[in-house]
DNA sequence: ACACAAACGAGAGCACTGCTCTTGCCTTTG
DNA sequence: CAAAGGCAAGAGCAGTGCTCTCGTTTGTGT
């Protein structure tokens, strides 16, 4: 057989052993982080792979080899912000083990805004505009499930006890709610899911007015605004607090 | 006195009499135009200055006649999709002089839902990530607010009537929310108010998930979604239905 | 009415970008 | 050990935002 390793034939680093391939991640990885620096200070906008090679002494064509395109570099930075998105969202979870169902839900929201104001330039990334071709890659979905998964998990714990209210829906929603409960969590009631997933794409309409100074002049102690909006949401959702 | 009329004393164009001023402000729409098109097309990140001014003709160095910088040309746009947004949320709630504030609301806000549809490249222009220096210029704070301005309405004639609830609040937050409502709405409740803005941003979240993609594969009847998102956002900022 | 100044359009040019192609080195592998 | 392929570097192309200069056109104050 071809190639040793069970890896598909890629036509670079196959596998990861070998000085060689060791070597290629790690590029790979200096690479991104350099990019991720830039990205931090400048934006999406203005990262230029002529200056992350230059800032790491070699020549821009040199780094065609780890990334065939601008656009893949932004796609890896896109997966591995999700990825730090997801385990703050995670850690924040783990972190309030004691607490019960409402009130981990509101500790993870905070903890998505505060990552979130920690790195605007990666929310903008991933839940601004889309910066390349528009559609989003299919890489990036399994990544971006990551907090609502946390979420979801939450709601189950909640649904197993007692903490769960059940929302109430119209009848012209109810195929719809079936449908999307089915696919995401078939162990919760349709109208629980239905209104989490509302609550997930309000929870970032509220953080991404924060961190894209939408609130600018608006809203002056922001911490505590959100922290309510967060439990509005939990209510919200049918969590309920003792 | 020099100018003759009461304009300070701008480089360029003064006042809108002449042939020249009325040739200067028609070429500076048709640029516009031109630019909007180009980034309905292709998106903010790829408007180019050099394409918008081949397109028309001119050599791209005479277009810096007109807007200063590419900045600035994205910014005029931004202040027009502002206004444009502003415009449809206005028509809509105007179009439904009939209904009751509930009602109206949800009207307003599938409207706003409509329009960042039809112009998601704008949308994205304005409520995604900020493309230009990441603070948004001042010019664009006016437009911004008439959306809010659409659904304050709303909710103040509401409150004249008997068709509005109190929200509840933490007592930690009821400085803030005094403050909101003495610079937005003085003359609503700072519950109301409070709520009000959460509420604008979760549309802003509801609309924006939709736009960019993020409910793919995750929700499939969207208008019927967010119709029952757009009344729970009513009912939680405290309209009741008929 | 005329001259002056401002506004204008076009062209050349600079520094930068993403990306491709070719060339030579060097590690890995058969 | 030799062939193959990953790798880095350089040159080069087409495109970008932006500046500067140069005539020309247009409006306006004396």
């Amino acid at each position: 057989m071809s190639t040793a390793d069970g890896v598909r034939g890629d036509r670079t680093a196959r596998g990861t052993r070998g000085a060689r391939a060791r070597a290629r991640i790690e590029v790979t990885a200096t690479i991104k982080a350099e990019a991720r620096a830039q990205l931090a200070v400048e934006g999406a906008a203005k990262l230029s792979l002529r200056a992350v090679a230059r800032e790491l002494g070699m020549a821009s064509s040199a780094l065609y080899r780890y990334f065939p395109s601008r656009d893949d570099l932004l796609t890896a930075l896109i997966i591995d912000a999700y990825d730090s998105l997801g385990g703050a969202a995670e850690a924040a979870h783990d972190s309030a083990a004691g607490l019960g169902p409402a009130r981990r839900w509101t500790v993870v929201c905070e903890a998505v805004r505060v990552w979130a104001l920690a790195h605007p330039h990666e929310y903008a990334l991933i839940y601004g505009s889309p910066v390349p071709g528009y559609t989003a890659p299919q890489d990036t979905v399994p990544a971006a499930a990551r907090v609502a998964e946390v979420l979801i998990g939450i709601l189950r714990e909640a649904h197993r006890g007692t903490g769960l209210a059940k929302p109430v829906i119209p009848a012209e929603l109810r195929p719809e709610a079936r449908r999307m409960a089915a696919d995401i969590a078939p162990d919760l009631p349709p109208e629980t899911v239905t209104a989490m997933v509302a609550c997930w794409a309000e929870l970032f309409g509220l953080v991404g007015f924060e961190v894209f100074g939408q609130f600018h002049r608006v809203v002056e102690d922001r911490p505590t605004f959100f922290r309510h909006a967060a439990d509005r949401l939990a209510h919200s959702v049918g969590l309920v607090f003792p």
